[in-house]
DNA sequence: GTTGGCGTCGTTTTT
DNA sequence: CGACGCCAAC
């Protein structure tokens, strides 16, 4: 291959990504290992093919999984194509998608990608093309209602379990007809059973939910085969990112749309897979040279990102894998720190050695600022610890995910106001709101209204609200005060519906609060109510975002860009403050310093996962995927015991410490963690506590250890801190939490109820009354034990 | 119809 | 430990 290396979009690109941007016709895979430069190739090669190649942008897509992803993509390849300057006037004066502007590429996320063509064609299926989309918690609601409809207790069968595998045979291409014929146990017939109805309903709402953004829109390719001919011939040009994380479904819709032309670039990393759960299938990675045969293949195996000792750890932690491609990465960078493995005395102390690491690391050097730390775990339940240790140390921080915005009760009965204000077919958002604020409307009067419903062939709630008024004298026993009390509910939403004709979003939103008395409901004078006041201004300035569109189009599409938005696009990388999120909200991101924490068996790889080799290989692609967002500097914790589900666990140190080789690490710990036989099995807190501290210290790997600080520091003095502290002269823990006293009546988790005899400092002597245990001495501050009642 | 208290339940990752 | 659902009392 002939290099033009003077090329202007070429010469900042090495050899692999430059051959990567040269091959612009035809199937291309591109193998691209982490921090190897995947975006910088993927926008250089949709701006070549502009502005060299000269292909209409109006022709080139490109999808991501989220927003954040795209919206950093169109960003960098508008910056290529027509300077800073020009690029930001260009994102700054259009709103929402490109899809119908003739000048600029196509750049976004699956859904919102599907979304545009389902308001357009989504009439050919039968629906409107004012469709509302059905989060999660929607679904929900909806599954609930037709389980207590078909007389299904919500106790015994998990209205979510049922979702996820009707999410699942989405995510499959299967209808519910598909779907019942391969049911194989009494649960999935169940699902079977109730799939029609979901479906059903959603569509008397006029609604989809996510999967049926993708779903709907294969279906509409099958059926309409001049819409789908249409697209073929408009998107000459596909690129898909993160390709190792397609579902079937959008593996098929992909193919369908690339078969004309076959100028299809996927870009991946199959070592990053850890989306399997949700649908993603890598085998669509793996197989891209059998679907594909004529493809090229571009691997991308310099790493820019991290020193080579994060580099090395992080490739021995991959390669335990079985299933997965060969690739070598390398690095110019040098060596690096070594990789920092703690071990914490628990959940607290661990927040502890973190903040105290970031501000000693703060005060050595002058470069670094807040915002280059990230603090990673497995689940989102392990930050509120992490965050209550930020806060003490007066560390600004920035939570992303977790008690999401979006899913805050305020916020979501505003959007339910609004969904309805726009789709008066939305029964489920009628049904959130209309007796918020409290009008007087229960659960008698709502089920009264839905037999109606019922009875004249489902149709929406509102429309029956309505027709009460003309109809008199209607025959269900809704007496007069509350066909009063619901015809205002009817005018409330008429009279807001004027409004949106006439206010952008932000405009319909505050005469909303007015207008419904939501505010005064709000404003109740609780601090939390003003909390919930604020989060409601925090939308509307969202909203206000939109206001240069015109009245009704501008609520349409803020409600529609609010459905598909998530947590992570709300993180702002310009924030001066460290980051906490779950591992898998960091995938794509870098950081110069990282932390994860609670490396523990059980959490890390988590319990669920544990005895399922295929679930193990997704988490250690999640540790890699960890490990690899470090530039500088990694550090590795775990506690020793921890607080979980309001119990005090000992869990064993990762199994994935000891894919790490010795030499790249230093640790603290006085076993070793990377040995097999360092490590303690979980056992009765007490006794995991014992052979911690008089376990045997094993010291034949040549772990280099760190010297042992004393952990109490990192708890700061002036806040008295309940937890269990050493007690150096017994080497015994000893508890302050809860108090026990002589005589106390107690239930242990697996001992059963016994009396207290005896308590000295935090070690209780507890004769238990099934004789087959007797007399134990047990840690107050660990033991799984609770007061009773005498 | 609304409120609050009490008990039970389940605890992953998310477009 | 915390969210949520159920039931009993207002």
């Amino acid at each position: 291959m002939t290099l033009k290396s003077d090329h202007p979009l070429l010469n900042s690109l090495n050899p692999s990504q430059q051959e990567a941007v040269l091959t612009t016709e035809g199937p291309v895979l591109i193998l691209a290992g982490a921090g190897s430069g995947k975006t910088r190739t993927l926008t250089h090669r949709i701006a070549y093919l502009i502005a060299e190649k000269k292909v209409s942008p109006f022709s080139v897509l490109a999808v991501t999984f989220t927003n954040k992803a795209a919206g950093e993509m169109k960003k960098r390849v508008l910056n290529l194509l027509y300077g800073q300057q020009k690029a930001d006037f260009l994102l700054n004066s259009i709103k929402g998608p490109t899809f119908n502007h003739p000048d600029l590429p196509v750049i976004g996320t699956f859904h919102s990608f599907c979304v545009q063509i389902l308001r357009k064609y989504l009439h050919l299926l039968g629906f409107e093309n004012q469709f509302a989309i059905y989060d999660d918690t929607d679904s929900q609601i909806l599954m609930k209602t037709i389980m207590r409809e078909q007389g299904l207790s919500t106790d015994r069968l998990n209205p979510k379990a049922i979702l996820s595998h009707i999410s699942g045979a989405k995510n499959a291409l299967l209808t519910p007809t598909e779907y019942a014929k391969q049911a194989y146990s009494t649960f999935t017939q169940t699902v079977a059973d109730l799939y029609p109805i979901y479906q059903k309903k959603l569509s008397q709402n006029q609604a989809l939910d996510f999967d049926d953004i993708i779903m709907k829109t294969v279906e509409l390719f099958e059926k309409e085969p001049q819409v789908l001919a249409d697209l073929q011939e408009r998107f000459q040009y596909i690129s898909v990112d993160e390709y190792q994380d397609t579902n079937h479904a959008q593996f098929i819709l992909i193919n369908k749309l690339a078969h004309k032309y076959r100028n299809l670039c996927v870009v991946g990393d199959d070592w990053q897979s850890i989306y399997s759960w949700r649908g993603a299938t890598m085998q669509n990675i793996l197989d891209f040279e059998k679907d594909y045969p004529e493809a090229k293949t571009v691997k991308l195996e310099q790493n820019y990102r991290s020193t080579s000792i994060i580099l090395d750890a992080s490739h021995s932690v991959i390669a335990k894998n079985k299933k997965r491609t060969d690739k070598k990465l390398w690095t110019n960078k040098e060596k690096g720190p070594k990789i920092q493995i703690w071990q914490a005395l628990d959940e607290r102390a661990e927040g502890g050695m973190i903040a105290a690491e970031i501000q000693k690391i703060l005060l050595q050097y002058e470069a670094p600022s807040y915002r280059d730390f990230a603090i990673l775990y497995r689940t989102n339940a392990q930050s509120r610890v992490i965050e209550e240790t930020m806060l003490r140390y007066g560390i600004p921080y920035r939570v992303v995910g977790g008690v999401k915005f979006y899913e805050r009760k305020e916020i979501k009965d505003i959007l339910a106001y609004l969904k309805l204000i726009v789709n008066p077919a939305d029964s489920v958002s009628l049904l959130r709101i209309i007796n918020i604020p409290p009008r007087k409307i229960g659960s008698k009067t709502l089920e009264a209204l839905q037999t109606m419903s019922r009875h004249q062939g489902d149709v929406p709630l509102l429309s029956i609200i309505q027709n009460l008024q003309t109809m008199a004298g209607n025959k269900i026993e809704l007496n007069e005060g509350k066909t009063v009390t619901l015809g205002q509910f009817v005018k409330l939403i008429s009279v807001m519906q004027k409004i949106n004709h006439q206010y952008p979003a932000s405009g319909v939103i505050k005469n909303l609060l007015e207008e419904s008395k939501y505010k005064e409901f709000l404003l109740d004078g609780s601090t939390e109510g003003e909390t919930r006041y604020e989060n409601v201004q925090e939308l509307i300035s969202v909203a206000s975002k939109y206001d240069k569109l015109e009245p009704g189009l501008s609520l349409a599409t803020f409600l529609e860009e609010v459905a598909l938005i998530s947590d992570l696009d709300q993180f702002d990388d310009r924030d001066n403050a460290v980051v906490l999120m779950t591992m898998h909200m960091a995938k794509g991101l870098e950081f110069p310093n990282v932390f994860i924490a609670g490396l523990e068996e059980g959490i890390f790889p988590h319990s669920r996962s544990l005895f399922e080799p295929n679930e193990l290989e997704e988490e250690r692609r999640l540790m890699y995927v960890g490990m690899t967002r470090a530039m500088e500097r990694l550090y590795l914790l775990y506690a020793e015991r921890r607080l979980l589900y309001g119990d005090i666990k000992c869990n064993s140190p990762s199994q994935f410490l000891r894919d790490l080789p010795a030499e790249l690490c230093e640790s603290n710990d006085p076993k070793n963690p990377l040995a097999e036989d360092g490590i303690i099995m979980e056992t009765e807190a007490k006794e995991g506590i014992l052979a911690n501290y008089f376990g045997k210290i094993n010291q034949q790997s040549g772990l280099k250890r760190i010297p042992v600080e004393n952990e109490i520091e990192f708890y700061p003095d002036e806040i008295p801190d309940p937890v269990a502290l050493v007690d150096q002269t017994e080497g015994f823990l000893t508890g302050q939490i809860p108090n026990f006293s002589q005589g106390d009546r107690v239930r242990h988790r697996t001992f059963g109820e016994g009396v207290v005899v005896k308590v000295t400092g935090g070690i209780l002597t507890i004769a238990f009354s099934n004789p087959q245990i007797g007399v134990k001495k047990l840690a107050s501050s660990v033991a799984p034990l609770k007061k009773i009642k005498n």
